[in-house]
DNA sequence: AACCTTTCATGAAAGGTTTCAGGCGCGAGT
DNA sequence: ACTCGCGCCTGAAACCTTTCATGAAAGGTT
């Protein structure tokens, strides 16, 4: 069965390809009369414009690609990316413009982006000198660089170490001493290396705040906990069982904390009397845990919007490269003692806001 | 700047344009020493085979579709279809295979259809004779139809009424009479019509239940809600505040369910104690939830599997339409009184145990 | 009636790849 | 001596659309 393509149309319309061509896309150069023939004509067939061969011509597909290092599955599964899709939908949707997601097929995320149908990508957890960002360049292929460092294309991050510094520090003003922290599970040198992506930086913070009172953050209080519930309440769990008996936690991520307020529960651990516990990201679903979750604020859906308004730009005029970072914000539920009181809002810087505003 | 293809490559390496198609396609028919030598070419390059190019002419991209009839911020924030996409996405990962989401841009459905880069497509609450599913059909590309009817395609559904009814006759049973029940915001008609889709169905699962018993579900405790927690919450307190006082509720899906819990904390309704609650999806948060919240099962993920493996399957080979329906499980937390049991697992059909296996 | 402008429509080329049907050179079979 | 088959590679066609330059017809002016 062969797909009806214009010139099918052009046959029963009486007309040549590129008329059916023109009716479609720039119908005020046929008399309307010829427009509606034709327009009934590929009705008739149901005939739409192939959007391959159209591509190939005018070199956009009116596709953009959000690139994970991880597979899909684990994408789904995580509320952060969620939100911060969330946050590209909303500017794709109105823009008219395709969203495909792009993750290592079979493994292999050199074929995924080789093989992936699309204008540009919006990269993120994976730096730009990563062996498979690097041919894109080459291939002048843009792409926008989100929570890792880029110095050839743009990127947009979030003040980690602020942040985590400003939640380690609340802690350590308390007079908490004893501090579990919950860390991402990356090779330890990502970790030391702040130019290595958000768990660096946030380690980087929290140890900022310590080091500032003259104290030390103890390398056996550092747990790497995959990023799940269940991360979170094995890690903590386990470090209860095995005899610690942290005054207050803090988590490189709201689900990991979530899963730890999970286990202290269940172990019989009161959250906030005997046990604070401050998370990173404000997922939407921290406002909803039990007890609502203090967390470090980022604002996750207008990550994804800065970076794909910043790509779009690049995109129709080769706007010039940005180096966006958003602020960070300490936000304090019920998770620690006291109660609601909110940080400061810093302000945008004036890029940032003019791609974050909707 | 030009973007290098195939001739800049066979001019480097000194072969014609075929000889480097072989060599990325079908390097067996070139001696190993001249595949090398392209292969150097290319990387030297930064030559990667211009996919629309490959897809104009295989008529084949190697991508999907999964439609949606919502703005695609919707979908992401709804963990229902997080947990879909993460189902199907096990399955296009490991095969290869991009995954494209296609939502309404700039509000048509239409266009979003015909411009999307995909051999195929699964359609998630729409309706094979929806308007913009028909002209599909007639361009022969392939779909599988997800949560709705179909007489041409496939289409792989869950057995609702049935999961509804066990929900509403375990709390009949137990003696309550003045149940609140929380559904979609779906026009009458379409509830009423068991053809339109799942919220048709449950509802009349509910109903049945009711019947069964020469009971009556009465209008008036039917309660449209948005598919949000905070739809959930609202809902429950408005008709808590008016006066009702029900001692149980069915909510048309977890996340209503999770909202009107949150309600009844705040409220000093105690669940169960007070108040029994029984939700619909089995989403993962539901287990986490507090208290964790009963529920008609569904198999989720497996949904998203069973419908992209049967579209694969069309695709390669033309395979016969089926039409699936994958059995559902009252799963009993400690939102209903007397802890923990679980329904028992209904066997799948053989067809679809095929499919859903790993 | 001749000429000029507009308006509407077309043919051909371009865009980058894959595939089909050979071509080339050479040794083996007849 | 001729053909055939083999291994390796190539030219050209096909895939479907858009755009550029151009042509034809229609309508108006002198």
């Amino acid at each position: 069965m062969r797909r009806v393509t214009i010139h099918d149309v052009a046959g029963k319309a009486g007309v040549s390809a590129a008329a059916v061509s023109h009716a479609f896309n720039d119908p005020e150069r046929l008399r309307a009369t010829t427009v509606e023939r034709i327009l009934v004509a590929a009705r008739d067939l149901g005939y739409a414009p192939n959007p391959h061969a159209r591509a190939l011509h005018s070199r956009r597909v009116g596709v953009l690609g959000v690139l994970f290092p991880q597979p899909i599955a684990t994408v789904f599964a995580n509320p952060f990316f969620a939100s911060f899709l969330a946050g590209i939908g909303t500017v794709t949707d109105e823009q008219g413009i395709g969203l495909l997601t792009v993750t290592p097929l079979r493994g292999s995320l050199e074929h995924a982006i080789a093989s992936a149908p699309v204008d540009g990508f919006v990269i993120i957890g994976l730096d730009e000198r990563h062996g498979e960002v690097a041919p894109l360049r080459k291939r002048g292929v843009p792409f926008v660089i989100v929570d890792g460092d880029a110095q050839t294309a743009s990127s947009v991050n979030v003040d980690d170490e602020s942040g985590a510094y400003a939640a380690a520090d609340l802690l350590l003003e308390r007079g908490h001493r004893d501090v579990l922290v919950l860390t991402f599970e990356t090779p330890q040198e990502h970790l030391d290396n702040p130019r290595y992506g958000v768990g660096g930086r946030r380690l980087r913070g929290y140890r900022r705040a310590f080091a500032d009172r003259s104290l030390r953050l103890r390398s056996e209080r550092l747990i790497p906990t995959p990023v799940t519930l269940h991360g979170g309440d094995e890690a903590f769990s386990a470090a209860w069982e095995g005899g610690t008996r942290p005054t207050a936690v803090l988590a490189v991520s709201d689900i990991i904390a979530m899963g730890a307020l999970r286990a202290a529960r269940r172990l019989g651990v009161r959250v906030p009397e005997d046990l604070e516990v401050i998370g990173f990201d404000d997922i939407p679903l921290a406002a909803a845990s039990q007890p609502p979750l203090s967390t470090v604020h980022q604002p996750i859906p207008e990550k994804g919007r800065v970076a794909i308004r910043l790509l779009i730009r690049e995109l129709d005029e080769g706007g010039p490269r940005e180096r966006i970072v958003l602020p960070t914000d300490l936000v304090l539920r019920e998770s620690t003692k006291g109660g609601s009181e909110s940080g400061s809002k810093r302000s945008l810087t004036r890029a940032a806001e003019n791609l974050a505003a909707s």
